[in-house]
DNA sequence: TCTGGGGTCCTAGGACCC
DNA sequence: TCTGGGGTCCTAGGACCC
């Protein structure tokens, strides 16, 4: 989809088409100029001036969308609010409404399983399709169904997106940056040569910023580059698994299927703090935070049907150095307490001296509720392994 | 006044079991 | 007295993706 939560915004907020917008603020200024909206007003009365813009922004927080106009000034997702601000001052912020995001994303994706039930999710805003098998789906190298999705989706959602046709998943997914917005492009195996090696190599999915960093150290700068390389050479750069697998994706060899049903590993909930929180210091307020976390992957496990048995915690501290500890308990559960006391022996395995920006709760080695391995009695429990802990008990 | 939140997968060492 | 492998599970960290 197309700077899908901007997009989505767009649709509610019409009167800001054109406008520079970046979503990820905070909740207030939008709900003051609500507020004042005239009698009998709609969202779309809002005036424009309204709106906050981002020179008036002050907390943490990074973009997660740009509309096109704001991206014309260089202000793109994960970017800090402060840095975007320099960039662009005066573009209209707004926060992050998932809800509405998520419902959307629901249509769009019930609009294309309609016409093609083989879709692989990868997220909100983004699937896999196989056009193999769909009547029409060969017709002009796939050129036509995708337009029929495209018109399909408009009509539903009023949302444009963007297409890439492709004999496997590696290309398709370059290709559907090729004619960003609302564009498609096929791009054949013989096209290769043409259009896959003379990208960078982090248009790759699944290279980093770190493997970039690397292959650039090697004056490897396209895919071209790459595959000019020797898969042995490769390996005894890269390892084997990594090594290998950069050669296949060099020369467009990718043979995943697109898989339309997975089961969730863990569930998570996290956050980062409005001032940076002293575990001592701190104390209550970082309890009671604590407690709402394990609430919510409690409240999120039972929604879903899920428990787990291997509960984790994760603190950045304000140097944005990351610890994770886990402790996995000899039975399944959704609960809140058991989490939110499991998650409290993780904490005093952690060193606690610096300031904590953020924490999360997690909880791994999901099970479905009514499983047979779910609902059987509580396993020997494993010796634990050396565990010390590091700091008085605090929670 | 830099740098979110929710995920998956991989690696690597140690414990433990056969 | 010296010395096996294979396999799984657990834990911590890190890369990467949307």
């Amino acid at each position: 989809m197309d700077a899908f939560y901007g997009s989505v915004e767009l649709l509610r907020y019409p009167q800001l088409k054109g406008e520079p917008v970046v979503i990820g603020g905070g909740r207030r200024r939008v709900d003051e100029a609500i507020r004042d909206l005239p009698e009998g007003g709609t969202l779309a009365d809002i005036p424009v001036d309204a709106f906050p813009r981002l020179k008036d922004y002050t907390g943490r927080g990074v973009i997660t969308t740009a509309t096109y106009p704001a991206r014309q000034f260089g202000v793109g997702s994960a970017m800090g609010l402060m840095k975007a601000a320099k960039l662009c001052p005066q573009a209209i912020i707004l926060p992050v409404d998932f809800d509405e995001y998520r419902r959307y994303s629901r249509a769009f994706k019930q609009v294309i399983l309609e016409v093609a039930p083989l879709m692989e999710d990868r997220g909100v805003d983004e699937v896999y399709i196989d056009f193999t098998h769909v009547p029409g789906g060969q017709r002009d190298g796939g050129r036509s169904l995708a337009r029929l999705l495209q018109k399909a989706i408009l009509d539903a959602t009023g949302l444009t997106c963007s297409i890439g046709v492709a004999p496997n998943k590696l290309i398709a997914k370059m290709a559907s940056e090729f004619e960003k917005p609302n564009g498609i492009s096929v791009v054949y195996e013989h096209d290769l040569q043409s259009r896959i090696w003379p990208l960078p190599c982090r248009k790759v999915n699944g290279i980093g910023p770190k493997a970039d960093e690397k292959l650039k150290r090697f004056g490897i700068e396209t895919v071209g580059q790459l595959a000019a390389h020797e898969r042995d050479w490769l390996i005894a750069n890269f390892g084997k698994a990594t090594g290998a697998w950069m050669h296949e994706v060099a020369w467009g060899r990718d043979d995943r299927p697109v898989v339309t049903e997975s089961e969730p590993v863990s569930m998570s909930r996290e956050t980062t703090f409005e001032r940076d929180l002293h575990a001592v210091r701190d104390r209550a307020e970082l309890g009671a935070i604590f407690t709402q976390l394990c609430e919510k992957v409690a409240e999120d496990l039972r929604r879903k049907g899920y428990v787990g048995k291997t509960i984790g915690i994760k603190l950045r501290y304000d140097d944005f150095r990351i610890a994770t500890r886990d402790q996995t308990i000899d039975r399944f559960t959704a609960d809140a307490k058991t989490i939110r006391q499991t998650g409290g022996q993780c904490l005093k395995r952690v060193p606690l001296e610096r300031p904590l920006r953020l924490l999360g709760v997690r909880v791994g080695a999901l099970a479905k509720a009514d499983s047979p391995e779910a609902l059987a009695p509580a396993g020997a429990p494993r010796a634990a392994s050396q565990v010390q802990a590091t700091t008085a008990s605090l929670f």
